[in-house]
RNA sequence: GGCGCGAUAGCAAAGCGGUUAUGCACCGGAUUGCAAAUCCGUGUAGGUCGGUUCGACUCCGGCUCGCGCCU
């Protein structure tokens, strides 16, 4: 099968509180699509007003596929988001519809788009005897310690990259291989033709205005009252993939009593931002982005334009 | 009115008569099974006027402002 046969897909990416949801939902309303969420955090049952889902209002006109589909203690992953993307997207396509890819969560975009390499998946138990031995010794001993093994490696990483050297360290002890020489396998490119489209705010400033606005609309909702009662329902940890969420992570410090009330708001805000900022920064080189202006009046018009082109090539 | 203390980058906060404090924020970048994560990079700033000095953010004085105490 040829690339020009396959079939169509939509990818809708940009930063968070660009607007995504409402145009995905509008989108959803005038073509054959169906949504699936690319948000790690989307993921999480429970996690509702920090994540900003949509709410049960808004599903009930635009479904969104991947949505609460792990508990907050539970972990997620790009190689399981890919697995579960590539399946619903065949099952979408096979109903004579047109996968709507929507979300933030760059890194799901790109494992998606390009494939992964052929490593071993995540070891608990490797990782807990790491985080062990990283107290103890410290993550640049443990980054010696892959430099002996896997040279490449390390060389690329810093010695404080304990992500990274610990899952460069997991798969030497999981294969005995080095993972540099792992990587370059053949990847499994998506076969779709997809329509990348790229919501880019082109006021930074205006981006930060609506970030504050709705990290406060968060907190009047009760951001507090549900990760407190998300620590009544589960044995949560703060180095939980979930309680590290925007948010969630600084509304834990709270209940902690680490930091005040006007802490809360100021460090929610930056690293609402600071995610911003690294949306922006894998969009910025994008490979084959359209890019839209999200503060652009005429956004809904722009992008059911593209999308019309896309899903009906007479138009074009 | 008098006395004392202080005035440092967007915010906080040090040392120092002549080489980068630092932290946070902001900004830029990286990104292969935790990614809303993790990590990397970028700052001549010293209230104001004058003096001392080869050289002052650092010493001295005036002024302004702030804080405290006193009458």
């Amino acid at each position: 099968m040829s690339a020009t046969n396959y079939p169509p897909a939509i990818f809708l990416m940009g930063p968070t509180a660009s607007g995504k949801t409402a145009l995905a939902v509008s989108l959803v309303e005038r073509f054959p699509l169906e949504i699936i969420s690319v948000d790690s955090a989307l993921v999480y049952r429970g996690m509702n007003i920090g994540t900003a889902k949509p709410d049960a209002a808004t599903l009930a006109r635009a479904p969104h596929h991947l949505l609460d589909i792990r508990d907050p203690t539970e972990a997620y992953s790009a190689a399981a988001f890919c697995d579960d993307a590539r399946r619903l997207m065949a099952d979408i396509t096979a109903r004579g519809k047109v996968p709507l890819l929507v979300g933030g969560t760059m890194l799901y975009f790109r494992a998606l788009l390009q494939g992964l390499d052929d490593l071993p998946r995540a070891d608990p138990s490797l990782r807990k005897k790491q985080e062990i031995e990283a107290a103890s010794r410290g993550w640049p001993a443990l980054h010696v310690e892959l430099a002996q093994v896997d040279p490449v490696t390390a060389q690329r990483l810093s010695p404080n990259d304990s992500q990274r050297i610990g899952r460069a360290l997991e798969i030497y002890q999981l294969t005995g291989k080095p993972m540099s020489a792992l990587l370059d396998q053949a990847q499994t490119a998506l076969p779709y033709r997809v329509l990348q489209l790229a919501l880019i705010p082109s006021d930074r400033a205006v981006l930060h205005q609506r970030i504050a606005t709705r990290f406060d609309a968060m907190l009047a909702e009760g951001l507090l009252e549900e990760v407190a009662a998300l620590r009544k329902t589960y044995a949560l940890t703060p180095d939980l993939p979930a309680m590290r969420a925007v948010g969630y992570r600084q509304a834990w410090a709270f209940l902690e009593g680490e930091i005040d009330r006007a802490g809360l708001r100021e460090q929610g805000l930056a690293a609402t931002r600071q995610l911003a900022k690294r949306q922006l920064t894998w969009l910025r080189s994008w490979p084959d982005a359209v890019a839209l202006d999200a503060l652009a009046d005429d956004l809904d018009a722009q992008a059911f334009d593209r999308v019309a082109r896309r899903l009906n090539p007479a138009l074009s």
